[in-house]
DNA sequence: CGCCCGTGGTGACTATGGTCACCAGTTTAA
DNA sequence: TTAAACTGGTGACCATAGTCACCACGGGCG
């Protein structure tokens, strides 16, 4: 049970039936940052939306992770919801990267609310057009771009995220969620620097 | 108009309510081998299912394409799907493999259909799903996997969609849907028949 | 018949990026 | 305050795969 206040103004775009849906039947849940919050093969019964702050989705495969996209405010997780409608094990991972205000629905319910509103439905078919689409452009990244082009628009979707144009990110960070290794971030960064795209400071990267 | 019969024959799993719908406002279209039915933009306004045959998707870079996956019997297409409720332009291609029959489906009623029908609309996130996660099993492949395992899994996902273990497939085909080039493909090949995983022959390549 | 063309095969070279080893500066914690 | 841990930087080396050049074989066709 929630607010319905607070429902109306993180998703005033929704429309009040859903709203009021939403507030009797949804649960807030406040994140930290940095926690994970769908494991591989996780069962899953709640589905998250994200009113405030950023949640990061990524694969892994040993030691080795690969960023996919990001979950932002007013966005739900797909997978989640798959997993649940479905009950089907997660093939994904999720943390927060930031502190993240959730509002947790029951699966069972939106199963129920996706025939009852047809907005509903939209919003999903909409949310999985966009991961549709930002699958394949990594994929095209991955086997059509160069590392240098691929770290540069991974900065710049970083940017624009976390809205600043200044990222204070560890090498080390860049390198995991790219799927490589640290000295070769070192490296082709540096190669940015020379080209003028970015400069790199004590605060972090900065986008020219 | 279909005959209904028709409908019932390749599509039983559907319902009779959803099969009289389609025979009503289908269309039948019998399609030849390697034929484009999806280019990249293009406006949607009919809803391909596939009845018969094979329709491959891929993406394409200049002259470098990459094969995302396939439509087999009683599956949509979920990018025409997209293009044509959103009025969205197409990311990607698709073109028949072999001789195929399609039904194809006005946009505007399959979206009504949707609201009417929660099977459909339960079948669409299914196939939603699929290729999802073979999407993102192809993005894993490209950057966990080296090209030997790539091709050798190419193969098998070919023989599964063809019934036959035995391929006849040209070097320059196969390079073509990894997005890598001819000589890197015989390369591989011969790899793979040394260590006893495939064996070619003048009919083609067979998996053992 | 001889030519062309498509196919596969191959060696040599190159580019990209991943790995290893190590260093220096800075921050953190004992 | 001193050691440990973390950070970026770098050179050397290696593995993978993409590129280039060329060759041989086998139709099919003029």
């Amino acid at each position: 049970m929630v607010d319905l206040s607070l429902v109306k103004k993180y998703l005033p775009h929704i429309g009040l039936d859903l709203q009021e849906a939403f507030a009797t039947e949804g649960v807030l849940k406040d994140v930290a940052a940095h926690t994970e919050i769908l494991q591989e093969g996780q069962h899953v019964t709640m589905i998250p939306m994200v009113l405030e702050g950023l949640i990061k989705v990524y694969t892994r495969n040993e030691e080795r992770e690969l960023l996919l996209y990001y979950i932002e405010p007013s966005e739900s997780c797909v997978m989640s919801f798959l997993a649940g409608i479905k009950n089907q094990p997660s093939k994904i991972f999720a943390v927060t990267e930031e502190p993240t205000k959730l509002l947790l629905l029951p699966s069972r319910s939106v199963e129920q609310w996706i025939q009852q509103f047809p907005r509903l439905n939209n919003l999903f078919y909409d949310l999985y057009n966009t991961r549709y689409s930002e699958l394949i452009d990594t994929l095209n990244q991955l086997i059509f771009q160069k590392l240098d082009s691929r770290i540069f628009d991974y900065l710049k979707e970083k940017s624009r995220v976390k809205s600043t144009r200044i990222l204070g990110l560890r090498h080390r960070e860049i390198a995991l969620e790219l799927g490589t290794s640290r000295e070769v971030i070192t490296r082709v960064l540096k190669k940015l620097e020379k080209e003028g795209k970015i400069r790199q400071a004590d605060n972090g990267i900065e986008l020219l």
